[in-house]
DNA sequence: CAGGGGGCTAAGCGATCGCTCAGTTCCCGG
DNA sequence: CCGGGAACTGAGCGATCGCTTAGCCCCCTG
């Protein structure tokens, strides 16, 4: 089933059919874009006709907004919980990381709409998006303080590089398949390392500086 | 002038018209993309009447092609200028994700035609494009080989950390703003050192192994 | 069994799409 | 001064768009 990647994300909505359509359009706007997909497709997807999209959702915009929005809570949660509990920075970044990388590989589909049909949104509900995005950078910038303030990190441009890191993670929804040679396990495992390699990590016990 | 940073790569093109075209075109599909890109829209930002758009172009695609195609032998193009000449693989590094970086910083409006409109594309068209994409990832990978042959780099993971790092510089293209607080210059060295980092560049006459 | 409201469809509205074509303008060789 | 072709326009073709409306079906309540 190709929609078992995304079911994880919106199985709570409800009714049935509205969430039928949201898997629907979450497919086609990441195949063909936003403004190339037309409403009879995503009810076609459903199983239902055109004009049943309009009962549960106003535009089509409305459709995208429900899934930028579920998308981007989800994303930030899955961050939020990753940096929890870790015993250090380093470890807390390569959570990060490893989290937040495997989230836009396992649901590419779902992370294609979310990192690159913002500009379809309409102008409240892209302001209401970006509150969420500077979150989970909030979030990254965080961490890397946080190790460059216990010495664990060393790190020149610290708002550079947390931009570079999510932009890192944020790109893997853009080349991810899963015909690909690597599972999304395997890219946030080496994610993880380089992320903690940008950051300058030091293994613990070696301090010296160079130089 | 806002086309100011798209002259450079489609100088050329002639007759006059068509360059217009190119240009508006190109303006038109990064804002909205292809999809939602009218052909009446191209010609008027090209001061023309849309029928005028079907003398120098077959169809709307046909457009795009010659964007993504010269677009892409460009960025090409700065790779290989980049590494050429370099005294050893860190250099030769760190001039490339310099170039590759900025070329997707001061061409931002090209480059995310490029990098974003790849699936708009028809069969043969797209065929095309992929064997110009697959040239630059050789580049980058070869650079990153023969650092690590030389003992210049430490790198368990050559294919990913090369997908990586143009992974890195390609993303460029989505979030670089020129009312952002760094310019395509400023990117460009913040990246390279990053890309030495992911690397692990061991500067010359440190030789020393961890463990 | 009657009454009514939500979920759904068939049909279609006005607008706009990519693209075509007949005709006008203008430059240029002879 | 003339003939012809390239560049371009105004008008419009058939198709398709997002979305609406009128009405049907079916289940729930009493």
């Amino acid at each position: 089933m190709t929609t078992g990647e995304i079911d994880e994300s919106f199985g709570g909505v409800t009714p049935d059919a509205a969430r039928r359509l949201l898997l629907g359009a979450v497919r086609a706007f990441a195949e063909r874009g936003f403004h190339a997909t037309t409403t009879r497709d995503i009810a076609g997807r459903a199983g239902m006709s055109p004009a049943a999209l309009y009962i549960h959702y106003k535009t089509k915009e409305e459709l995208l907004f429900h899934i930028s929005r579920v998308g981007h809570e989800r994303s930030v949660a899955v961050l939020e919980e990753a940096v929890e509990g870790a015993a250090d920075s380093a470890e807390r970044l390569a959570r990060a990381v490893r989290a937040f990388v495997r989230w836009h590989a396992e649901h590419h589909t779902t992370a294609r709409v979310v990192q690159y049909e913002l500009a379809a949104l309409g102008e409240e509900h892209y302001a209401r998006i970006v509150v969420l995005r500077r979150r989970s950078e909030e979030i990254l910038r965080g961490v890397l303080e946080e190790g460059v303030r216990s010495g664990e990190f060393d790190i020149p441009d610290i708002r550079g590089t947390a931009l570079a890191v999510m932009s890192l993670c944020i790109d893997v929804a853009r080349w991810f398949s899963p015909e690909g040679r690597r599972t999304p396990d395997e890219i946030g495992e080496l994610y993880a390392d380089l992320a903690l390699r940008m950051a300058g990590h030091r293994p613990a016990g070696l301090t010296s500086s160079s130089g």
